[in-house]
DNA sequence: TTGCCTTTGCTGTGAGCTGA
DNA sequence: TCAGCTCACAGCAAAGGCAA
């Protein structure tokens, strides 16, 4: 048995008009493929639903037992398709965007408020987590962009780099202070340093430059978060590396920041999405606001 | 004769497959 | 990846058949 939606709301019409010409007209086809469509039935189904004579279309026993099973199936598949329409409809006018703290902070609120302007009738929901999570709410589809430091690839994701950043080195000052000069990764070779734990992707990029400069003292402080390296920096119980991307987050405070030269490192801040979805077109311009408001945020190059 | 359903033959379209 | 081919399906017009 394999018959169609189509044929099922043909049978419905017809049962209802008692006439082929009238409900082929209300179906928009032709009397003949009407009459096609409702023989198929009837062959797939294995029994005669209409009596028809060329002056009276009757249902028959079958026909008519049959007629409520039609009903309530058709009126099913209609519920389905209208909810998921609304949903479809939903979707391009949302957008769940998650990031890091940080980010979430210091980075995403001028992005932000550019794309409220551009698309004021677009909800953006805005989920802040730790960067594993992202990661997995973006497989999962609870999110539709994720943004961070995904210095390591994932399966069934996209990762697509949004824009450049450095790494900066962070000791206590009176006031905020960027050095106009970079400092090389061997002036820091007695230095103790406040970390990120040791299993951080980023982490063990800095440790492997740190160890190319001979450093090998344990550190200050093992941490979980950029913030509170901030914190412990600005309190003098350290230095600590940090991505350019916390500039925002060291403005105000009594920090120095100092790029890390000899050898510049070059790092991608990335967007995340699920390989196996489309989103609305206000996705990618969110990410474009991006490209083209943080770059210059996150430079530790003095301008002016 | 008229009105209505069925049958037949044809066309257009889209999906799936294949080879370059 | 893309063009070309095949096939299934949907639909139409015209002719035929049948009952009132």
């Amino acid at each position: 048995m394999n018959f169609s939606h189509r044929q099922l709301k043909a049978f419905l019409v017809v049962a209802r008009l008692r006439n082929f010409s009238r409900a082929a007209e209300q179906l928009h086809i032709a009397q003949s493929g009407l009459s096609l469509m409702i023989r198929e039935l009837e062959g797939q189904l294995g029994f005669r639903l209409f009596d028809r004579t060329t002056r009276q279309v009757t249902l028959t026993r079958f026909g008519s037992a049959f007629l409520p099973v039609a009903e309530q199936n058709v009126s099913s598949v209609e519920d389905i398709v209208e909810q998921l329409g609304r949903s479809a409809q939903h979707a391009a006018t949302a957008l769940s965007v998650g990031a890091p703290p940080l980010t979430c902070s210091y980075l995403l609120p001028p992005v932000i408020a550019a794309f409220a302007q551009q698309y004021p009738g677009v909800r953006l929901h805005l989920v802040d987590t730790e960067l594993s999570e992202v990661s997995s709410m973006v497989r999962g589809g609870q999110l539709d962009i994720g943004l961070g430091m995904f210095i390591k690839p994932a399966a069934g994701v996209i990762r697509k780099p949004l824009f450049n950043f450095s790494l900066v080195a962070a000791s206590a000052a009176p006031r905020f202070q960027m050095a106009r000069a970079p400092r090389a990764w061997n002036a820091f070779e007695s230095a103790r340093f406040i970390k990120l734990p040791f299993d951080n992707p980023l982490q063990q990029l800095i440790d492997k430059h740190l160890a190319q400069v001979g450093h090998s003292a344990p550190p200050a402080f093992v941490v979980n978060f950029i913030e509170t390296q901030i914190g412990l920096a600005e309190a003098g119980r350290g230095i600590a590396i940090l991505p350019s991307t916390a500039i925002p987050a060291c403005k105000g405070r009594g920090i120095r920041l100092e790029q890390l030269a000899a050898p510049v490192i070059e790092l991608d801040f990335y967007e995340l999405r699920d390989r196996a979805r489309e989103l609305a077109p206000c996705a990618d311009d969110f990410c474009n606001m991006m490209r083209k408001l943080l770059p210059r945020m996150v430079s530790p190059v003095r301008r002016g």
